[in-house]
DNA sequence: ATATAGTTTGAATCCGCATTCAAATTGCTT
DNA sequence: AAGCAATTTGAATGCGGATTCAAACTATAT
């Protein structure tokens, strides 16, 4: 039943090899003869021989492992997706990861010494904020660490974000441009960067072309959250018509609230605007107008800081990605200026 | 900038003591004096020392790794959730979660080695179906395996599975106790095993109770496919006045079909039910009908299977959780019997 | 044939920690 | 104070490969 483990000396006896013989066989760059090198994989093969990456990582210094950290990521499909197009790019390049929830009641800091204690090669954080002083720790030993839509200010890690202030912007444009006057944002939970900034770039926006008063309501980054929001908006004297939500989840929230709940006509009465376009805002229910942050751009970008391809591993990068404006049917689209 | 890792070695010499009092110090169990661990922890502390993991797994053989086997998991929140559901308790456990992603063009079995190279403690499988022979290596090794949600005919490892036969024989009473007549199913891709149970339970029980003539038309587990299904499926001389969906997110897609695309009332016209119960199925808009599959539970049972209270971990079993119908506005309700 | 450079190979050692086993220490008993 | 068990500790070793270095062998040049 318990069958102990093949090893490379198993391999090497057999072979009538020694053990070193064993693992140049396996190192693509071993200096071993062709025919020797054949004979000794054949054997290996016939044994069911894997190295042992523990043991390889124990001397190499090298483990091919990359630790994914990431909060929580079932609000919506964008996570997830980020996720996925993470492994599937890290594992293409022979890289495996390992994976770590953070949680309310634990945070990224408390982890991060159990998932270095794996010696991985690299740290990807993402929907969550670690603190600095570990960030350098870890960046100041060799280990590159990328965060993802989240900045941690005067840090030695990389970041790629969506540029979330310009997203904000485009948003603003698109509504003023559109006529609305009376404005509305729903905010995400938290001090999270990303909704801060997509805040700020709407609202620096409004005022600059004229809008000065722009209703904030406190969303969770959920769908529910974002109906509880919407009608507490909607729900009053002199209501707005026009919700930029933070993100495109709480925006499915915001529209069924007030077509369902209040029964308010969009695009007619209300223009809504998400940000992200996951999956199911081009559902046609929805056809939620939207700022696209490609996930698959963002991984790619990420994963390449992670190749130090360039000599010396650049510190304190923050890359921006611009997002782009998806019109689509939930925003009343912008005056052709026939007047 | 790179300076090199604290080991046991430093601890033990700033301590003033042996390498392996201060392995003792870091294990529970260890017979040690109670001051000198103390002493011997302070000054790990100080030195910000971490046990190396991949030298201690090679020594102890228990790696504390666990991997985590997924095919597509962006269709829907259902399998996202189970990831989660599954870091958090393996989080809990002081187990560690590497990921792996199967592609269509990179079967399960191609990863799986690479995957036993880092001596994982456990293997959970879910959403694709890994060959019979690998598997039984594995679990023969003293390694188990859970797989969720797909079984694989006289193997050693354990799976647990939604009752898909059950559910879909809830469904199809659920159908008929309405006075439907003319009723689909809309089947997910390939042979995927729950699907076919969804459908064998589904169809067995319509003709129990004498309904023999089933619309049988190909979804692929997405929205969209829902929505083209729905289209051919409704689109047709003597359309169905219900389907049922081997998934909710196909479910929403064919409900956005019949409504958007063809003006077909729902639940007058027809009525449609999903199988999952993800988050969406419950918005306003959606207001599904589906049968519920706990991620959750799942999940608490897969993790139960791999801590071996039991002796000798079992091997074979299939455990199956019922599932629950959640009657919700997407499907006629039953009659009451009133005539 | 002999010297020399280039290939291949194996013995020894190391990676960082856990564990075995014997030695040293401590505490109690009579 | 001697005797013995229970604690506590350190020296040595192993886990499974990678790597260094020297030895053995091959090929080429003179």
């Amino acid at each position: 039943m318990t069958q102990r483990k093949v090893t490379s000396y198993d391999v090497a006896q057999l072979a009538g090899v020694s053990q070193p013989t064993v693992s140049r066989a396996f190192d693509p760059n071993g200096n071993i003869n062709p025919s020797t090198r054949e004979h000794v994989l054949a054997t290996a093969a016939r044994l069911g021989y894997q190295p042992n990456a523990l043991a390889r990582g124990l001397t190499t210094q090298k483990t091919d492992l990359v630790a994914i950290i990431m909060g929580n990521i079932t609000r919506s499909l964008f996570y997830p997706k980020v996720l996925v197009e993470f492994t599937r790019r890290l594992q293409a390049l022979g890289k495996q990861v390992l994976l770590f929830n953070t949680h309310e009641t634990r945070p990224v800091d408390e982890i991060l010494p159990r998932i270095m204690s794996y010696q991985v090669d690299a740290l990807i954080i993402a929907s969550s904020t670690p603190g600095r002083e570990l960030i350098d720790k870890y960046t100041s030993m060799g280990t590159p660490v990328v965060m993802l839509n989240r900045t941690v200010p005067d840090t030695l890690a990389n970041a790629v974000c969506s540029d979330n202030e310009l997203g904000g912007r485009l948003v603003a444009d698109a509504l003023l441009d559109a006529g609305h006057q009376k404005i509305a944002f729903m905010t995400g939970v938290g001090v999270t960067a990303t909704n801060a900034l997509r805040q700020k770039g709407f609202a620096d926006r409004l005022r600059e072309r004229g809008c000065e008063n722009i209703l904030l309501e406190e969303g969770a980054y959920t769908y529910d959250s974002g109906y509880e929001a919407a009608l507490r908006l909607l729900d009053r004297d002199n209501p707005p018509d026009a919700i930029f939500c933070a993100a495109d989840i709480m925006a499915l929230g915001t529209m069924d609230a007030a077509r369902f709940k209040l029964g308010i006509k969009i695009p007619d009465e209300l223009s809504v605007i998400g940000y992200d376009d996951i999956p199911s805002a081009r559902w046609p229910t929805y056809d939620l107008t939207t700022i696209r942050q490609s996930a698959t751009q963002l991984v790619e970008t990420a994963v390449s800081l992670l190749t130090p391809s360039h000599d010396l591993l650049p510190t304190g990068q923050i890359i921006l990605l611009p997002g782009e404006l998806i019109q689509r049917g939930s925003a009343r689209l912008p005056l052709q200026g026939e007047s």
